[in-house]
RNA sequence: GCGAGAGUGGCGGAAUUGGCAGACGCGCCAGAUUUAGGAUCUGGUUCCCGAAAGGGAUUGGGGGUUCGAAUCCCCCCUCUCGCACCA
């Protein structure tokens, strides 16, 4: 008496698939449609997958199967971004090779996914780790050091869309005289600081205690996550990627993907894209004081107004960038920030200890705490003053951390008046405030950044800001005092780690006599990829914030070259977001070992045609990849302009939902909105769903109904110990119950808490399936007897094309709770039924198959068919066949449901009116009143409007 | 603070896009089967009044448009998720 056992029928199948290569994506068919279906590259971490992995998963893999059956030829890979921190610092715990733990963490995935019975070409499977990937990851990094970026390039890509601005090969880069009269040397070097790719000083988080440097992530308060260590900001030699050439591509682009305005908006705002100006303010050569300042002024702006403003400040200005020139005549003092390089040369001699100290503590707070927690502004006078270059007034400069060194050029105007950040700084250094734009009469606040006249702006006055705006920009143009440059949020993006476990740079370093680095660069040639990380040797940190690769053999870290130039290898790693932006395209030709991606084949599969995960990459992922999407475009690698078609981000899975109430110190309950988190000190009590009850909008205690209760899903977390782990799930319920019930939770973008007693239903669900197809009590597995080679009656065939038809159009939607709760409905109908036509079944268990994989092929075979049904035609729905001789129609009497008549489906308005008006429980509403108006839709409803 | 999304039974969620609110599942209640438990099957289950027939209320709250609103418009409240001194 075979029950349905998933733990027999399951690896069974799990195993057929793999025996038949079932899965494999065969050589591309030119003239079939293809589906390009990709999941979001997973980090295989040492705690395995968690519930929220089969999601987006199992949303992919049905749609896949779905499509196998429609005829498509469906690409559906699956690999591994196992690069990263975890491993490494596992390896510095235990000596293990990072190595080894990626490989053993990656067989661990790989036996979950295929315990789910995902339907992935498993022959295309890598990891980034991979010397045969990351030799290509390597390569894709010198295509970005060969490439400078053209903003006047016009040109019409493989894709037919015009555009300015182009990743160009650096040999087309024309050299300008001065710099080609400089040498060979001078050349190289000025292609360099035109590079994608470009060296760059910048602050890392160094933790002396630790030995290592640490992420934002990892640095709270200044001090380190782990053990409360000291950090430093120190200034370290980086690699940088200039994404910020690409911003406005980045950002017109998304237009031609199909992804949620959520993440578009996100992704917009990230890159941040502002017009301002660029305004000269006037400080008068090094030594100038500010008895001196005035002198200078007249001349210097007599200079501007004939030779324009220059590309470059020069060491006699302070140059701001504002969005808000229009507000000029409010500026009553500057600001610069403590890491400007004019600070120390503006600092007088009184002002120099308070300066370098505010620079020091500065340099010492992390970004966080530079933000965040600095509500009271902070500063300090540097002595020096500037000259207002709309009114010649000398106006004093600060150095202060509210204005960051990476944003415009380091500097402000501060405007108090009109911005509230400057109101504050104001008003705790007692500076002048001066409103330049006329509040309205009612206005109660400070800084007034809304709308208005012009006040107290000479030729601007009485001008609305937009109008002021443009005035004031075309007088400092004519004056050669400012411009309208464009600004981004968005930052070059830092590529260096100083971690073991990454790729190496494929870059060498040319050493002068002394061993120093002269700044003068080699590329490791093509065809000598991989650089390979070094072997045999200890990756503990060696206590200096220089990379731990700066320890590994000489022979791997130093060679001479034929010139007899002695070399020094890059010693920094790529970050894991490297490994990441390109897989997608690895997955189109994974063992070509000629290019990184065949074109043709590039062509026939991309773009990714849906692409699901977690909106935690909604921007630096995306945005990274298509970045390096658009260079190999540009490059001419490449024939789609973007990536990633239509993009789906499932939601979190939160924990089984938790009733909490509250108890102060004496024992006694309390209500939870009269909790104050942050000083509470009593005890939180988990309760049972039968101790309280529903009051009005608020869980209740029972036995005290004054006391509310608090009701809520947390997310998973080790250590509130709500954790799911899909084995367990696996190895009571089955592959298939999990796949469906987290399909069945609700939508799939939707956050929603996980239910065990929900998993059971949809496993017994599974059970009556089985029983409905197969004969339980029986000893061998047969189908059931009630299944019979008989005409199914019109009402069950209406069903049957009614639940093809839902579950075909809730699949394309990606509505899969909806699909499942059709295939209930259908069970529900016929399960009991006696006979079961097979004409019946059969399409049913195809419909079900994209859901429940195992349990379909089992009864599909039970059925008597030899082959799996992966390939099986999906069963098509006639219109013609989900028509009813009668409806039955809704009767209102003033919008409110008063009957319900059986008429014709074909019945005219008259007929269904008069039915309805001699409906029982109606004409007892209608009598006596007069009718006033009948709105009769056939097919829907009937109104009948009465006084 | 700014931005986005969401508020529907005891719970997760449906609702053809303006036309029968609560599909489907969980939970609960009753019945059948069973020595019993489990499993299974059948029926019921938004709330209130009512023995019933029936009636009333109801999609976070308030207002509006409409014959008709969960759905469209305005105001407010709550929750979740991003971003956060970007000049």
């Amino acid at each position: 008496m075979p029950r349905y056992d998933p733990a027999r029928i399951e690896p069974r199948w799990q195993a057929y698939w793999e025996q038949h290569q079932t899965f494999r994506t065969g050589p591309y068919e030119p003239g079939r449609e293809k589906l390009y279906v990709l999941d979001m590259f997973p980090y295989p971490s040492g705690d395995g997958l968690h519930v929220g992995h089969p999601e987006g998963y199992t949303a992919t893999d049905i749609v896949c199967r779905y499509r196998r059956m429609t005829g498509h030829q469906v690409l559906h890979p699956m690999g591994w971004d196992a690069f990263g921190l975890p491993a490494e610092q596992h390896a510095i715990r235990t000596g293990t090779h990072p190595r080894e733990t990626t490989y053993r963490n990656i067989d661990t995935f790989r036996r979950q996914l295929k315990m789910l019975g995902f339907s992935y070409d498993w022959s295309r499977e890598f990891s980034t780790t991979d010397s045969d990937y990351f030799r290509w990851t390597q390569w894709i990094f010198l295509e970005l050091f060969d490439t400078w970026y053209d903003p006047d390039c016009e040109w019409t890509g493989p894709d037919g869309r015009q555009r300015t601005g182009r990743g160009r090969p650096i040999a087309e880069l024309a050299i300008p005289d001065e710099i080609a009269a400089g040498g060979d040397e001078a050349v190289r070097r000025y292609q360099d600081s035109h590079r994608l790719a470009y060296q760059h000083e910048a602050p890392v988080n160094w933790c002396p205690a630790l030995g290592t440097v640490l992420s934002n992530e990892e640095v709270i308060d200044g001090l380190s996550e782990r053990g409360d260590h000291p950090v430093e900001r120190l200034p370290l030699r980086q690699w940088m990627l200039a994404i910020t050439r690409f911003a406005d591509r980045l950002l017109d682009e998304l237009e031609l993907v199909d992804w949620p305005e959520s993440i578009k908006l996100s992704q917009r705002n990230w890159i941040g894209r502002s017009t301002g100006a660029e305004v000269d303010f006037y400080i008068g050569p090094p030594e100038t004081s500010t008895e001196t300042l005035d002198a200078g002024f007249a001349s210097w702006q007599a200079d501007r107004t004939a030779c324009g403003f220059p590309d470059a400040a020069g060491p006699d200005v302070l140059r701001v960038y504002t969005t808000r020139p229009d507000t000029l005549f409010g500026a009553t003092y500057m600001v610069l920030a403590p890491e400007h390089p004019f600070v120390d040369r503006l600092t007088i001699d009184s002002q120099k200890e308070a300066v370098s100290g505010y620079q020091a503590q500065a340099a010492a707070k992390s970004d966080l705490d530079r933000t965040d927690l600095a509500k009271e502004k902070t500063g300090v006078f540097t002595g020096s003053h500037a000259v207002n270059p709309v009114n010649g007034s000398p106006i004093p400069i600060w150095v202060a951390d509210y204005v960051l060194i990476s944003y415009g050029t380091g500097a402000i105007m501060a405007v108090p008046g009109q911005d509230e950040r400057d109101w504050e700084f104001a008003e705790v250094f007692d500076l002048p405030i001066l409103r330049t734009v006329q509040a309205p009469e009612d206005f109660q606040g400070k800084a007034y950044t809304g709308d208005g006249p012009a006040i107290n702006s000479e030729f601007l006055d009485g001008l609305a800001i937009d109008d002021a705006k443009a005035r004031i920009i075309s007088h400092l143009d004519e004056t050669g005092q400012g411009t309208t440059p464009v600004n981004f949020r968005l930052r070059d993006w830092l590529f260096s780690r100083q971690h073991f476990w990454g790729e190496p740079f494929p870059i060498w370093h040319e050493l002068d006599d002394e061993g120093n680095r002269t700044g003068l660069m080699r590329t490791d040639p093509d065809e000598s990829l991989p650089v390979e990380l070094p072997e045999n040797f200890d990756f503990k940190p060696h206590g200096r914030p220089d990379p731990p690769l700066e320890e590994a053999p000489d022979d791997w870290l130093y060679r001479t070259d034929d010139d007899g130039t002695r070399l020094k290898r890059e010693s920094n790693s790529m970050p894991q977001w490297a490994g990441s932006c390109w897989y997608y395209l690895r997955f189109a030709d994974p063992q070509n070992q000629e290019r990184f991606v065949d074109p043709q084949l590039e062509q026939n599969w991309l773009p990714v045609d849906l692409y699901i995960g977690g909106a935690e990459h909604a921007v630096l992922h995306l945005l990274y990849a298509r970045f390096w999407h658009k260079v190999l475009f540009d490059r001419g690698h490449l024939s789609t302009p973007e990536p990633f078609g239509r993009l789906v981000n499932q939601g979190m899975i939160l924990g089984e939902a938790e009733l909490t109430g509250y108890r102060d110190e004496a024992g006694d309950w309390v209500s939870s909105p009269e909790i104050d988190t942050a000083t509470f000190a009593g005890e939180s009590v988990s309760l049972s769903g039968d101790e309280v009850e529903k009051r009005g909008e608020n869980f209740v205690l029972k036995s005290d109904p004054g006391i509310v209760i608090d009701s809520r899903a947390f997310k998973m977390s080790k250590s509130r110990g709500n954790v799911i782990n899909p084995d367990d799930i696996v190895a009571h319920y089955g592959a298939d119950a999990l796949r469906m019930y987290e399909m069945f939770m609700g939508p799939l973008e939707a956050t929603k808490p996980w239910s065990m007693s929900g998993v059971e239903g949809v496993s017994r669900f599974l059970g009556r399936v089985w029983r409905m197809i197969t004969e339980e009590r029986a000893d061998d597995p047969c189908p059931n007897r009630a299944i019979q080679d008989v005409a199914a009656d019109d009402d069950q065939l209406r069903l049957l094309h009614l639940t093809i038809k839902s579950v075909t159009e809730d699949i394309e939607k990606l509505s899969f709770n909806t699909a499942i709760s059709r295939l209930m409905e259908f069970t529900n109908a016929v399960g009991q039924s006696d006979p079961r036509p097979t004409a019946l079944m059969e399409p049913f268990i195809l419909l079900l198959s994209p859901f429940a994989p195992h349990i379909s092929e089992e009864l599909w075979n039970l059925l008597g068919h030899e082959s799996s049904l992966a390939y099986e035609p999906w069963p098509e729905w006639d219109e013609a066949r989900l028509m009813t001789a009668t409806l039955d129609i809704p009767v209102q009497v003033n919008g409110k449901l008063r009957g319900k008549v059986t008429v014709a489906s074909d019945a005219d308005p008259e007929t269904i009116q008069a039915a309805a008006e001699s409906d029982e429980g109606v004409a007892r509403h209608l009598d006596g009143k007069t009718l006033v108006k009948a709105i009769v839709i056939p097919g829907r409803m009937v109104n009948f409007v009465v006084k």
